[in-house]
DNA sequence: TTAATACCTGAACATCTGCTCAATCGTTCC
DNA sequence: GGAACGATTGAGCAGATGTTCAGGTATTAA
């Protein structure tokens, strides 16, 4: 008998899409994802979970210019990574997200296994 | 007295140099949650944590080419992410990773707040 | 052998991404 | 006021990304 006969295509597909979760969730978790995905963006969420620090430090930390840095800040930003304080002519950034870490650490778990 | 006058930038660069993480380690980290950063790959990687599922019936399943879907499970087998097994003209992909599915859940458990 | 099925592959394509550069804004100091 | 400094912005660009398309391999069935 052939194998292939005893595999419902129908039924996995169904059983399959239990497991999906919806449109909404996804964009959701893709772009949770994508924002960690970028070695430049990681740095800085890794740097501001311990104090705020002001551009130009996270600049000369990183050694990229002001400009890449405030490009990404203002994403971290506008996805509610980061909030920001401005003190004279400086704007000191600092993490407003108490989940993130947790992702990382788990993240870091999996990559060392 | 000025404020900022009392802020140390190298104090301030050099703490936040302790909380970064070796090159190695980001590349790993960027590279796991980048490919949980496609809807794609996110679904196939949902839809195979129930049970393993052939090429087709993927595709099927998330409205996309076969051809969209074996591109996406190369990445996803090159990253270890997913195993393979022939069964006839068949093949059937399924997890090989029992972390992810922990990664997807605090991700989820994140944007839910 | 021929046809059909399941899957894979490489090239081409449009789109997205992250950076640089130049210009600008806001604040402070002289 | 003007110069200096920190930060932001928009345009432009090179590289990466995900899909489609056409063609290919491998296996099975007639």
């Amino acid at each position: 008998m052939n194998k292939n006969a005893t595999h419902n295509h129908q039924e996995t597909i169904r059983s399959a899409r239990k497991a999906l979760l919806n449109d909404e969730t996804i964009l959701g978790l893709t772009e949770t994802f994508k924002v960690l995905s970028d070695p430049t963006r990681l740095k800085i969420v890794l740097a501001l979970s311990r104090e705020e620090m002001c551009v130009l430090d996270i600049a000369r930390l990183l050694g990229v210019t002001e400009s890449a840095i405030s490009h990404q800040l203002r994403m971290l930003k506008t996805l509610r990574l980061v909030k920001h304080r401005k003190e004279g002519k400086m704007v000191f950034y600092s993490l407003d997200d108490e989940h993130i870490e947790d992702l990382i650490r788990v993240a870091t778990r999996h990559i060392s296994e």
